[in-house]
DNA sequence: TATTGGCACTCAGGAGTACTGAGTGCTAAT
DNA sequence: ATTAGCACTCAGTACTCCTGAGTGCCAATA
C-alpha cells in the first residue's frame, strides 16, 4: 500500500502532466505544489509509484507521465468534482428552457456537453425499452407517399415516409389508420409485429400491398430502436489534441465513423462512483483506441437507465471536469425525457 | 498567350503534384508523360509558366508546384471529367432504391459524396421557395404536448413538439386541426403567417392559449426555412490532407462550426460550366481558408436551383474526380427531390 | 526560331557531432 | 524517514557538412 502522501505525489503529477502536457519532475513539483519535503524525498516517492507502475518515465532524464493504472487511481480516489461554473450552468438552463422533441434534446446536448469537455461528445439514443404505444399515425404527404409515424408513450417519435406507388384513396388511409391504431394503441413496442402480422387478411386483396407496406414499415421502425444510434459532437477537438494520440487519428476516426464499435463499447460499460463509469487508455480492448478514455454514464427517467452519454478523449484528459460535466448533462437528459 | 504544350506541361504539373504531394521537376515530368523533346525544352516552358503565375517554386532547387491561377486554368480547360467507376455508380443506384424522407436522402447523399471525393462534404438543406402547404398535422405525443407538423408539396416534412402546459382534448384537437387545415392548405409557405394571424379569435378565450401555441410554432417552422442549414460528413478527411493545409486545421475546422460562414460562402457562388462552380484557394475571400478549395453544384427540381451541394478539401485535390461526383450527387438529388 | 546538350550554381533535407540542462538514482549524513 | 550532495544519463537544440534533385543560362544545332 502507498502512503498518503506518495498518493498525493501522484494526484500532482496527474494534475500537472494534464495542464502542461510535459513530463513533471520532482523539482517542478515542488514548485506548483507545496510539500513540506525536499526534492529528494519526492523523488523516492515517485520511485515508489514508478515500482507499482503508476507512473512511467519516458526516458532516463525526463520527468514522470502517470500510466494508465496511474490515472485509474487517481480517477477512483477523486472524492471531490470540479463544480461548473455559473457561466456552464447557465448554458445548462437556457438548454433546457425551450422544450423540444427528442432529436432535438440529444443534439442540443451533444453539442453542449462537446463544449463543456472540449472532447468528442456522444450521446446513445434512448432504447424504447418497456416503452409502449402511444398512437400511430398515417399522413399523406403526397400523391403516392404517405408517411407512417410511430409515437412512443416516453415522447419519442420516429417516421418514416413511404413510397406506395398507387394512389391511395383518403378514405382508406383513414380505415387503415383506424384499424392498425385499434391495435397497437396501449400495446409495447416489442408486441407491435405480433399484433400488426395478420392485418393484411382483414382488407380486400387489392388494398393488401398498401396495407403491407405500411405495416412493414412499421415493424422496421420498431426493430429500428434496437440497433440503436449515435449521436456526436466536437470530432474537431480530437484533432486539436492529436499530439496526445501520437499524431496518429485514423484509428480513432475510424471507430468514429464505424459507430457500431463505440456503441459495442460504450453499453458494456457499467456504472461505478458517481453513477459514472470510465475506461482508462488500455483498458478498453479496441485496437487504435489504447491511447483513449471514455467517460460515460447512464441517463433515464428512473434509475433504470435508458442509455447512455458521454465523451471520448485523449488518456490525458480533466477527468474532474469532464466527469461533472458528463454527469451534469445525464442528469439533464433524465429530468428532459423522464417525465 | 502559352502555347499548346505549355498548357499540357501545366496540365501534368498539376496531375502530378495532386497524386504524390512533392513539387514535380521537369525530369520527373518527362518520366511520367512522355513529351517528345528534352527536359531542357520543358525547363523553358516552365520558366514561361512561372512568369504568367501558374506555377511557382517553393525554393531555388526543387520542382514547382501550381498556383492558385494554375490550378483555376487547369479547371477551366478541363474538357472531360473522369468517369465514376463502375462501383461508384452502383453506390449510387442503392442509395437511390430505397425511398426516404428529406433528412434521409440529404443525410445519405452527404455521407456518399464525402466517401467519393475524400473531402468534407456538405448538402444545403433546400429552401422552400415556391413551395405550397400540402397538409398540416396536429398529433398528440403525450399529455400536454402536441407534435405540429407542416408537410409542403415538395416532400419536405418539418416538425416540432409543443409542450401546452395544460391538457387539450382530442376534439378541441381534431378542431383546431381541421380549422388550421382549411386555411393553410394550398397556400404559398410565404403566406403562411399572414393566413393564420388572427385564427385564435375564432375560438373562445380560454382556448386561445393552446391555439397560439400551435400556430407560432407553425409560423416558426415556416421562418426556419429561410435560415437555412447545412448538413455535413467526413470532416474526418480534413485530418487525413492535414499536411495540405500547412498542419494548421483549426480556422477550417471553425469554419465549418461556424456554418454560417460556410453557407454564405456557397449560396454567393454561380453556377458556371458543367453547372458546377468553384472556388479556388485564395479566390474565396475567408480569413484561414486561402489553402481550401470548394466545388459546388445546386439542385433543385427544375432549372431552378433550390440550394447547393458541393464539397471543400485542399487546393491540391483532385478536381475532376469530385467535379462528378458533386454533379453526380447534385442531379441525384435533384431527381429525387424534384418529383 | 525552336530545341537541345552541357555545365555551373543553389539549397532543402539528411547525417554527423558537440553541448546543454532538466532530471534521475544513489549514498552518506542527519 | 528525510535530506544534501554528486555523478550520471540523455532528449532536444544548434551547428556543420554533404549530397543530389533541380534550376537557369549559353552556345550549338536543326
Amino acid at each position: 500500500m502507498i502512503s498518503e502522501r506518495s498518493f498525493e505525489v501522484l494526484r500532482a503529477i496527474v494534475e500537472d502532466y494534464v495542464s502542461t502536457r510535459e513530463p513533471v519532475g520532482s523539482k517542478a513539483l515542488l514548485e506548483r505544489h507545496g510539500f513540506g519535503v525536499s526534492s529528494a524525498t519526492i523523488r523516492n516517492d515517485m520511485s515508489i509509484l514508478e515500482e507499482e507502475g503508476l507512473i512511467h518515465a519516458p526516458h532516463t532524464s525526463a520527468g514522470r507521465v502517470p500510466t494508465d493504472s496511474g490515472y485509474r487511481l487517481f480517477v477512483d480516489r477523486l472524492n471531490e468534482l470540479k463544480q461548473l461554473s455559473t457561466a456552464e450552468r447557465q448554458a445548462m438552463e437556457t438548454l433546457l428552457s425551450g422544450s423540444a422533441d427528442l432529436d432535438e434534446i440529444l443534439g442540443r446536448s451533444v453539442r453542449l456537453l462537446s463544449q463543456l469537455t472540449n472532447q468528442v461528445a456522444m450521446v446513445q439514443y434512448p432504447t424504447l425499452g418497456k416503452a409502449r404505444v402511444r398512437a400511430f399515425e398515417l399522413v399523406s404527404v403526397a400523391d403516392t407517399k404517405v408517411m407512417v409515424m410511430l409515437i412512443s408513450d416516453n415522447g419519442r417519435i420516429q417516421q418514416h415516409v413511404v413510397e406506395l406507388g398507387e394512389v391511395v384513396e383518403p378514405a382508406l388511409l383513414a380505415q387503415v389508420r383506424g384499424r392498425i391504431n385499434e391495435l397497437v394503441s396501449g400495446i409495447a413496442l416489442a408486441d407491435v409485429a405480433a399484433a400488426t402480422a395478420k392485418i393484411g387478411e382483414q382488407f380486400e386483396a387489392k388494398h393488401r400491398g398498401f396495407v403491407n407496406a405500411v405495416v412493414l414499415s412499421l415493424q422496421d421502425q420498431v426493430d429500428a430502436n434496437r440497433q440503436d444510434k449515435l449521436v456526436l459532437a466536437g470530432t474537431a477537438n480530437l484533432v486539436r489534441s492529436e499530439g496526445d494520440f501520437g499524431g496518429n487519428l485514423s484509428p480513432l476516426l475510424d471507430a468514429i465513423e464505424e459507430q457500431v464499435v463505440l456503441l459495442r463499447l460504450i453499453s458494456e460499460m457499467e456504472a461505478d462512483q458517481h453513477g459514472v463509469s470510465l475506461l482508462i487508455g488500455s483498458e478498453n480492448h479496441i485496437a487504435g483506441l489504447n491511447l483513449a478514455s471514455v467517460v460515460v454514464s447512464g441517463y433515464g427517467n428512473s434509475d433504470v437507465p435508458l442509455a447512455k452519454v458521454g465523451v471520448l478523449g485523449p488518456t490525458r484528459m480533466d477527468y474532474s471536469t469532464n466527469i461533472s460535466a458528463v454527469r451534469a448533462i445525464a442528469r439533464y437528459l433524465s429530468k428532459s425525457l423522464g417525465a
